[in-house]
DNA sequence: CTGCCTGCAAACTCTTTGCACGAAT
DNA sequence: ATTCGTGCAAAGAGTTTGCAGGCAG
């Protein structure tokens, strides 16, 4: 079961804990990639990433951007976002992530987070009338900016 | 509104009025795509379709495939179904189509359809909360097969 | 010390695009 | 006759991988 995590120290503490009990070694590297997606307020693509986690170590590149992303996501420290446009989006993990929706905004992709805790229960119910166990579910609205279609802008960020 | 589509030759029809009607011409690789897409019964990638096109009329290049398929979309006698695994697929388009949800079987990576009225007005419902106009949504589920866990293979077809 | 981790650059997958030829209207 | 459509091959985007050297344990 997934522990709340209140503060950045802590993630950083586990994800730490995450690569010793993995027998993985923990790098200079991988803690820079750490620490910059834990400064992420919203989501991120792998090459913000980079370009952040640059600013903490100069020496990340973007193989092991690449490579320490599946780990942080096994670690249920970050959570994968693909809403089917080319590149994959990530965000840092919070309570019940595997009950959260997606809204995109099609005019300024923007990626709003719903709490959709029926969800679910949804795959659970349909997985098991197939014999089969849910791994994962998501559920994405796209949608049009009223505003933005009207004034040519977003009072929100578009 | 979309009509109901019953026959293989009443979709055929439909789809050479929509190219009438945007001005693009009527073609025989177009055709044979076409043709080839609704010979299939269940979900297929654009190279599927090309080899299936090619059976039809060998001219085909994947090149005219891929540019097909969103006329084809766009017409609604196709939906894409993307389940974030590098390539899309697709599947020809029966009715209430925007109220289906996918089981996606991570061990034979069969695709299955589920009826989910609720989603859409989900979509409406969180879009309009946030000032937006939902276009469209999607209901996805990643499962393991019992089945295949404990015999190595699945009933079904995995 | 040992072997996992790293950066670099090349490879890879799927899809898109520029161009000159060919066919639909 | 026009123009749009086509095949080919190259480009493109995002991600993955092989390799030789570097650093954690």
């Amino acid at each position: 079961m997934t522990v709340a995590l209140v503060t950045t120290s802590e993630a950083r503490d586990k994800f730490k804990e995450y690569l010793v009990k993995k027998g993985l070694r923990v790098t200079n590297q991988r803690l820079a990639i750490f620490d910059a997606a834990f400064l992420q307020a919203e989501h991120f693509t792998a090459e913000q990433l980079l370009a952040h986690a640059r600013a903490i170590d100069d020496s990340v590149s973007r193989a092991t951007v690449y490579r320490t992303l599946p780990i942080m996501t096994e670690s249920a420290l970050l959570r994968e976002v693909d809403i089917g446009q080319g590149e994959k989006f990530y965000r840092t993990s919070s309570i019940n992530s595997t009950q959260v929706a997606q809204v995109v905004c099609l005019d300024c992709n923007r990626i709003f987070e719903i709490s959709a805790p029926f969800m679910e229960w949804y795959g659970s119910t349909v997985s098991s009338k197939l014999g089969l166990t849910p791994v994962s579910q998501r559920l994405q609205v796209s949608a049009h900016c009223n505003a933005f279609r009207q004034t040519g802008s977003c009072p929100r960020k578009c």
